[in-house]
DNA sequence: ACGGTAACCCTAACGGTTAGGACTTCACAA
DNA sequence: TTGTGAAGTCCTAACCGTTAGGGTTACCGT
């Protein structure tokens, strides 16, 4: 009687999603990601190869499952933040904090995995693209536009370009500075 | 006796290059991309699938064949501006000229033809990113450092920014001067 | 003139991805 | 309760980009 909201039929949905999800993860961190082919990942997760590509776009999908958490966090950051920041100083802090996150344990092995394959950090620039997108219409807003101009998608991608380089960087929090003075010179510039 | 600097061998393997990616640019353009495959091209153009491969890494670069130039030009703004214009500035004057080329009747059909395919846009990507690269060296040499920094990276990313959101606007040559607006303060501030 | 090698060829395969079509299981309304 | 439609899954066979293996020809430098 706690919560049967949704139905068998979805719960059974998501658990498959989250069992090809995670055994392909832990076959990958294991022994490589392209030593194990889709056959296998399905094989291993007892579903049809079908079934994967029903639940994941492609095979690098199945890497980043998570990710759309991400993007919320730094949406919430520019439309949620006081009039105490600005919305690049609130845009700073939340970068800062997820960047920390990429140095726990489980992270330093997951984006070692992404290292170790071009098609992974293809596939993770093209990420954050997407999250630059839906950044533009959230910036726009802030700066009080009802649509996105060429400066606000500029100003996103700018943003989201922390990632890449923070995380090739030797100390990420100071990249994380460094842009982000960029950022702000650039946002009140445009001002 | 006019310039026999070149052997035949390697002015036929570069007549071999052109006629492949002629000859797959033109089946592309009138087809559509996704609709050719690598075997057909390969019997067009008269030459084994393996040779293809052994003049272009991939079927994408078969469109972006003549790309180093572009890099070339941007490398030099920044490298060979005098002392009456600032790096900054040269790169705006050189984007300006860039950018009005794709308006030109034969660069119009090829970036419809490359906005047509998911692949082509991805690929025009991954090519931005790697004239970046090159460029933050140029960056950091003009702002007097022996290796690049993050901030030269940054700003290096920012610039080539300007293509895929030049080439989208409405109005290129305003996204060319919306942008280098906020380059120019963000190169400001890292002085 | 000749040995080495660069350019090319053919065939067969690999691996991600998709189409086609069938079967089972759940949701929901009659 | 039962019937019906849709959703989730399955299997098979293929498509397509790409590569490995191994061979042939044509050019270049000595």
């Amino acid at each position: 009687m706690t919560e049967q909201q949704v139905g068998r039929r979805e719960r059974k949905k998501a658990a498959t999603r989250q069992a090809i999800a995670d055994t392909a993860l832990g076959m990958f961190l294991e022994r490589g990601y392209d030593n194990v082919g889709i056959r296998e990942v399905a094989q291993a997760a007892d579903v049809a190869v079908t079934t994967v590509f029903a639940h994941f776009a492609s095979k690098e999908a199945l890497v980043f499952d998570r990710d759309q958490g991400l993007q919320e966090r730094l949406i919430k950051a520019v439309t949620g933040h006081g009039a105490r920041w600005s919305a690049p100083q609130a845009l700073r802090d939340e970068l800062h904090l997820m960047v920390g996150e990429f140095a726990g344990e489980q992270s330093t092995a997951f984006w070692r995995l992404v290292d170790s394959s071009t098609e992974l950090r293809d596939y993770e620039s093209k990420m954050w693209q997407r999250h630059a997108d839906a950044l533009a219409v959230a910036i726009a807003t802030d700066r009080g536009r009802p649509t996105t101009t060429t400066t606000d998608k500029a100003l996103a991608r700018f943003v989201l370009g922390v990632f890449p380089l923070a995380r090739e960087a030797d100390d990420p929090a100071a990249a994380v500075d460094e842009i982000m003075d960029l950022v702000s010179a650039a946002w009140a510039a445009a001002a």
